[in-house]
DNA sequence: TGCCCGCATGGTAACGTTTACATTGACAAA
DNA sequence: TTTGTCAATGTAAACGTTACCATGCGGGCA
């Protein structure tokens, strides 16, 4: 039914070695040859099986990104991240989102094997074990925002630890003592980073604070609940430290229903930077994430390991948080800033 | 370098034939021969090559997503839908987002001819003579939001018209005359669709007003703007409807700036009930585009028509836009509600 | 007992491309 | 003229799987 290189060919009147070079730009094709083999080709609308073609190449031209459960403006900014770099490279994008427990990311990360030619992994279940498991051993792969320090594989994390501990510090800064802490879940990775900088921070700062954390799972929804927790508590808290912009958004919705104003009332900041949070009303305290930039990162990382597979080294690199201050947690007279971090490691 | 089908025979002690018929749980294997097999299988993590195996049965088992340059919440809720629906039927997901013009989308295109069994596309560039150019005749394709109506493809589609025009409608039974409308992109189909909807319901339902129509982008940027603009208009609207919820978001962060309330000094709504939209403050009125439902009904119109393509007949969908209003329209004392509209053509 | 039928399994030709190797022809050097 | 070289092209063998047909074997039936 298609047509195949084949009939190219015999259209053309060449062989299909020479239509296979044509079409690779090989050497050693007449520059006239290659012009009319490629006008047949034009003319028949032919396409190469890429499958044909990844048989004997062993390269699909594809990189494949495991990735969890995600939900609003974080997922769609990673996803652009590596969509860009993927396209700039001439790679397609297989994704894999939204698996829930880890037998099921496990089925995903097999049925990837032998469609990509590396892997992307943002997962709560990507532990040595699993990844060992389920990654054929020669899959270059590369990790995003995961615990797996010591391992084979490269990796690239915000540096979550560092931003909350800064985001803290800030609110101390500015003369808060009773700050309370909204946590992603447990199971998250970048959640735990994040309490531990927030729980590092407190200890450092005000060591004779108590820490206030409330739980929540980096959905709005949940943000919003602990804002009515939070405004119901005696001795209310004057700042609160969402580890995430959405539930920060969603406590802020909870504090104005409450009649409660940001900042005057009681400060609030969040995490990721998300686009939406420059556009709250207050504008959010933040701290940049570059998740785009996160993503962007990987792919090139994942792409040089592809390309020449000796050369590469194993390389952990953390990105840098940096506090992106606003409105919500300052009197708006004043001018908006932003101040760099020095770069943890 | 990698096990084959060849090495697993010969350690099971059995043809490939048989291999290949005891992984495909091909009729008339021995339960034992099976499972003999499949032990082997596991145990030298023998994953077959996809490449190999769609070549011949000519599956592969993978379909293509074509979206436009999308941000926010509307592309991350779309991939949900896309994804969730694509895992159920054993399908894997091939995105291609963010291309800004023509030729890049062309190209996109024709890169997926051979990788994947069908597609889904949503571009501004989507008329039929750009699908007719790019696309193999013979491959299945489901059109979402385009305006390519009597063709060859199945399309789905929110009904925009209809959901522009309930919002009008909602507004004007609240006592509003003058209602500001924030326009998308230009090129973009479901933005047309929207700015017909405000048109036509203004000029049904008070002809004697002037239309107010804003240029924006769909960005928060251009909501940003557009609210600053309204503020400092003489003869002030008393509503503004932004025609997606970002940009409502963006005008809402500008007339808070300003110092009007909403939904007191000015109502304000949006379109599309991004999952943001129910905690910005006021809450948002809005028109609920069930993004994900679209994108899931899209694919699996498009997973039966890669499975029985005889069968398969193009229908045209459109799904139905509800109004849902909070508090952006109404006094906060009002009990939020949701009211269905019926279902349009 | 002999024959036939059906079932489990084996052998092998596709699938469409790339690529190593073979072949051709032209041209220059001897 | 002969011969060697090199560029351009052709030929055919891979790649790993599935599908088709062949084969052998055991059992039921005449």
């Amino acid at each position: 039914m298609a047509t195949t290189i084949k009939d190219v060919a015999r259209r053309a009147g060449v062989s299909v070695a020479t239509v296979s070079r044509a079409l690779n730009g090989h050497a050693n094709v007449t520059p006239r040859t290659r012009e009319h083999v490629m006008g047949v080709v034009a003319q028949m609308r032919f396409v190469p099986s890429s499958a044909a073609r990844s048989m004997i190449t062993r390269r699909t031209h594809t990189v494949g990104a495991l990735l969890p459960d995600l939900h609003g403006e974080y997922f769609s900014e990673l996803i652009r991240g590596i969509d860009l770099a993927a396209r700039a490279r001439g790679l397609h994008l297989l994704v894999s989102s939204s698996h829930g427990d880890a037998v099921e990311a496990a089925a995903a990360l097999r049925a990837m094997n032998g469609r990509v030619d590396g892997l992307l992994v943002m997962s709560p279940h990507a532990n040595a074990d699993f990844l060992w498991g389920n990654l054929s051993n020669d899959l270059p792969a590369v990790l995003m925002n995961t615990r797996v320090a010591g391992g084979l594989h490269s990796s690239f994390a915000v540096d979550n630890y560092a931003g909350a501990h800064a985001m803290v510090q800030h609110l101390v800064e500015r003369g808060h003592r009773r700050i309370a802490f909204i946590a992603g879940p447990e199971s998250n990775f970048e959640a735990q980073e994040r309490l531990r900088g927030y729980r590092a921070a407190m200890l450092e700062l005000l060591p004779d604070q108590s820490q206030q954390v409330l739980q929540g799972d980096f959905a709005q929804e949940s943000g919003f609940r602990a804002g009515g927790h939070v405004v119901a508590l005696t001795d209310r808290p004057t700042a609160i430290f969402a580890s995430n912009d959405m539930m920060a958004v969603g406590c802020l919705s909870a504090l104005s229903e409450a009649g409660l104003r940001v900042p005057h009332d009681v400060a609030l900041a969040g995490f990721d930077d998300i686009p939406i949070s420059r556009y709250t009303s207050p504008p959010l305290t933040t701290v940049r994430a570059r998740i785009a930039e996160l993503g962007g990162l990987a792919l090139e990382s994942l792409a040089s390991a592809i390309e020449e597979p000796e050369h590469t080294v194993v390389q952990h690199q953390t990105l840098r948080a940096d506090l992106v201050v606003r409105q919500s947690t300052t009197p708006s007279t004043e001018p908006r800033f932003l101040r760099p971090l020095p770069h943890a490691t």
